[in-house]
DNA sequence: ATAATACAAATCGTATACGATATATTCAAC
DNA sequence: GTTGAATATATCGTATACGATTTGTATTAT
């Protein structure tokens, strides 16, 4: 077997079905006036309200060099503030707004739709997390 | 359960899953002087030899807008040729070069470097390429 | 207390990614 | 054969994504 065949690299459709899927939730992202990004940053606000740079990178396995713009994007739109810690003030707080916290109810039809558009089984939806999670692990385990 | 949690949300790990294997390759297609993008084009090139923009676009599902920019890069490294086809001049005809043909050589030990940080057994590897492609099957029939 | 180190964000440069539009060429209808 | 539609690239603007560096602040060792 050729293992540099695109069809033969598990890779290729990981990316393929990333970027895919990201692209399914365009048009409904383009009514909250949200990019992919920005709504996975908003998820998680939505969850836990404040946070520094730092910690929400941890989640999203980002770094400052990309959060920083994006943040302050969503800062112009009103959906977050951020300020510099008064404990440390090498942490910017990123605060939910009350505007940021009302976009949720546009939001919440949102998983259905993409659910219904990927259209897998439960059970093949759940071994998918799963093996994701576990790649996930085993390539973050090796980085020390 | 809310269905606006990251952790309930099939998308967010494929989005994580790309990033970070992506992340992965990068040490090694350093070496090929090429990003991982670069790299998924000359794989193309190597199974094919030669094509047009459109075929390239279609398999990789990126268009000219991205494919344009990143052709001439691969050009000016002199791994590929950008011609005009002399049957058809709308089309630009991508072909390989010896160059491009040679970093063959040096990319075969990366499929397996990266199949080893991955480190799934082979049947849940199976299992995960299966569904993501039934994935993009089930996404893409949807688009007409 | 101060110098060295560590840490958190921000900044910079390069490379995608993609919607929208522009340009050039070919095809199709009449 | 000329005009209008279709097609293939290319271009433009905006938004990530990330390695490398810079800036500002806090911690630590002496």
């Amino acid at each position: 077997m050729d293992k540099l065949l695109l069809k033969n690299q598990i890779c290729f459709p990981l990316y393929l079905c990333s970027k895919e899927i990201i692209r399914k939730y365009t048009p409904f992202l383009n009514k909250l006036d949200l990019t992919y990004t920005q709504y996975i940053v908003m998820m998680y606000l939505w969850e836990n309200k404040e946070c520094n740079v730092k910690e929400l990178g941890k989640t999203l396995l980002l770094d400052s060099n990309t959060l920083t713009p994006l943040l302050k994007k969503l800062e112009s739109k009103n959906y977050i503030t951020r300020t510099k810690s008064s404990n440390d003030s090498r942490n910017t707080i990123i605060k939910i707004t009350e505007s940021g916290l009302k976009i949720k109810e546009n939001a919440l039809s949102i998983p259905d739709s993409i659910t219904k558009c990927v259209n897998l089984s439960d059970e093949e939806a759940q071994t998918l997390y799963k093996i994701l999670y576990k790649v996930l692990y085993n390539i973050e385990k090796e980085d020390n």
